[in-house]
DNA sequence: CTGTTAGCGCCTTCAG
DNA sequence: CTGAAGGCGCTAACAG
């Protein structure tokens, strides 16, 4: 029987010797039980007199109960597991910051895996959170890992996706209603002059949020026959594959206002990044909107016309989703789709200044998003 | 509508569905014992049929060994607890990026918590994790709440703080050198031909970080006696305090180069708004110099000079630090000061463009940081 | 080589 | 109103 550090030092009672419900109950000379109940707030059953011993003792011990043990007996651990694409992406992190303060209201704390947006990392994360027993998942994923998610859901732990759907599996998803974003976007960039457009995003990997931008983009250019517009994807990371793009991109629209739509914050940055590279000014020689709302983006040159998402509300709302499934709700999966804000500023803001559109017809109708 | 696992077996509550030991055991036909001593890695005492029957039946039951179960039994987690100040704030960010990164390597995994700056949250946080058993603490504090983690760290949790020391805490520390990198950058202002610095900063609220850079600058500048100092201190949220505070400082260093150090990445970005409402260009009107170098340093204006810090680093360290202790590590508390990197750009690069001094002494003899 | 037994800290019947 | 007993999933003695 190894000896308790509470045995011999009443001080030095926590991590490795923490204090335990029976300390408390040998201290507050009642047993576990009543203890037990104390703290499951069952004061109607207690007596007074009872309930100010227990209370003593907890105190003077630093008594906190164990959430292992607790989820060990109750089925439950009050954990939520996050996986994220990436930490370092300022989406996932706002996301984060949502979810984090929505679990923190009701009691869960966050476990948290980062995947840098490699897929055996995310099979290991998935792993490593179920065996801690979360009770929800929200995924950022990479994609490809239907599998290991599909196969989590079905044994009934609540997953949410968030901004990325995941080809096979037919959960709950919050994110950005990307659709009307990009077609709030990409009618901006018409409205505002410009008549040769390019979405610029990293390879799609059938990541459905970037599909989904690209594909309302070129159902508005098709219905203005007077703009013309082409999708450039490619390996951001390779700044001299940009810098080519760009500038063949500028070479062939000749004559035309060209403006770049960037799929997401990272693109944008790398956009800026080789516009400056090649010492080229927004709005004059090509105009920028950009998904994601960042820190910098009024501070670049003239300002840069974002599409903000509401990150914080999507973390938020995905963990609200994922208690409502705790609470044992069972309707079908659900899509929650958040709409993004339009933040104009100097990038897509041509010198004529009026607003109004240059030789192209004006707005089209507004029509239910497809 | 797929049937939940726990609707129907009660028994299953627990992360729903999920094998157990005992379900191993019966599939393979051996005891609870041999599985666990399986999955220990014990396979020289385990005979070759036994092995491929358990790994077997693993494999058809997706097993995999519930953590809390096995912390609860071990006494031990593979848990690490994480309060951070601001998730928002990239520098957090970049810190836990690196220390999930170290995390991973060694089979723990992060529980996170945000304290959004707020005193209360932190305490709550601490007990939080505290109550899942962390087997360690990495701390962003806010620098308030001494005793819970003064009393954590003596009931034997590991703790290290990071980037922030703990007044009434002596424990460890991993961090920016900040004397040396402060030093750095207010000599690089005055090499620069800047006469006259200011050391802007949110209130210092006695956190080590603000205080070491500003004390710093100031003992720099005691040896320069051709240049003048001062330090901003002020409630960065109030826009119009900045506004005021750059106004007053511009103006009264009429005749000299006016430069500013802005004490963290979150400050450089109020002063460059306030640059911008003010219609003020680096670096003609004003110098500055940002503590962290952020996405978009290299962006706005000319480039922003930044001192950038090993964020990756220092969160990779400190989760080292942390292992060290829990692998029985006993040497006093230690503190890792990590160098820091200036990368110049624009935005102290005066006019006369040459790098001499401008009627200034050429820099000091390199002393031992003070 | 393998199994039996006894808990880790807690909660939940079921008896007082 | 209170307590005793059993067990959650797992591992660590102790037998065989």
């Amino acid at each position: 029987m190894p000896v308790k550090l509470s045995d011999l030092d009443p001080s030095a009672v926590v991590a490795p010797g923490r204090a335990t419900i029976a300390d408390v109950a040998r201290e507050a000379e009642v047993s576990k039980t009543t203890v037990s109940r104390y703290l499951g707030g069952e004061f109607a059953v207690l007596s007074e007199p009872v309930q100010a011993r227990i209370e003593a003792a907890i105190a003077r011990l630093g008594y906190q109960p164990s959430q292992m043990a607790r989820g060990l007996k109750r089925g439950h651990t009050r954990l939520i597991g996050v996986v994220v694409a990436d930490v370092l992406n300022p989406y996932s992190v706002a996301v984060l910051d949502g979810a984090e303060a929505a679990c923190q209201q009701h009691g869960y704390t966050l476990a948290l895996c980062n995947t840098g947006d490699d897929e055996a990392r995310e099979r290991q994360s998935l792993a490593a959170l179920r065996s801690y027993s979360v009770e929800g998942l929200i995924v950022h994923t990479q994609g490809r890992n239907v599998q290991p998610i599909q196969q989590m859901a079905a044994a009934g732990l609540p997953v949410v996706l968030v901004d990325r759907k995941l080809a096979g599996f037919d959960g709950d998803l919050v994110g950005l209603d990307n659709h009307e974003a990009a077609r709030q976007a990409t009618l901006h960039l018409i409205e505002r002059g410009f008549t040769d457009l390019a979405f610029v995003t990293a390879p799609m990997h059938g990541l459905s949020s970037r599909q989904e931008r690209e594909t309302s983009f070129r159902q508005v250019l098709t219905r203005h026959p007077g703009c013309q517009g082409r999708t450039l994807e490619l390996d951001i990371r390779e700044p001299g594959l940009m810098d080519d793009a760009l500038r063949g991109f500028l070479a062939s629209s000749r004559g035309r206002r060209g403006a770049v739509v960037a799929a997401t914050g990272v693109v944008t940055l790398e956009v800026v990044r080789a516009l400056r590279r090649l010492d080229l000014k927004t709005p004059d020689d090509l105009g920028l909107l950009g998904f994601d709302e960042l820190d910098w983006s009024a501070l670049v040159g003239p300002g840069i016309t974002t599409l903000a998402q509401p990150t914080y509300e999507i973390g938020f709302r995905a963990f609200e989703c994922l208690l409502a499934r705790l609470r044992g709700d069972l309707s079908p999966p659900r899509q929650i789709l958040l709409p993004g804000r339009l933040i104009p500023r100097g990038s897509t803001h041509l010198a004529n200044g009026t607003g109004t559109p240059l030789g192209v017809p004006p707005v089209e109708k507004r029509r239910g998003q497809g």
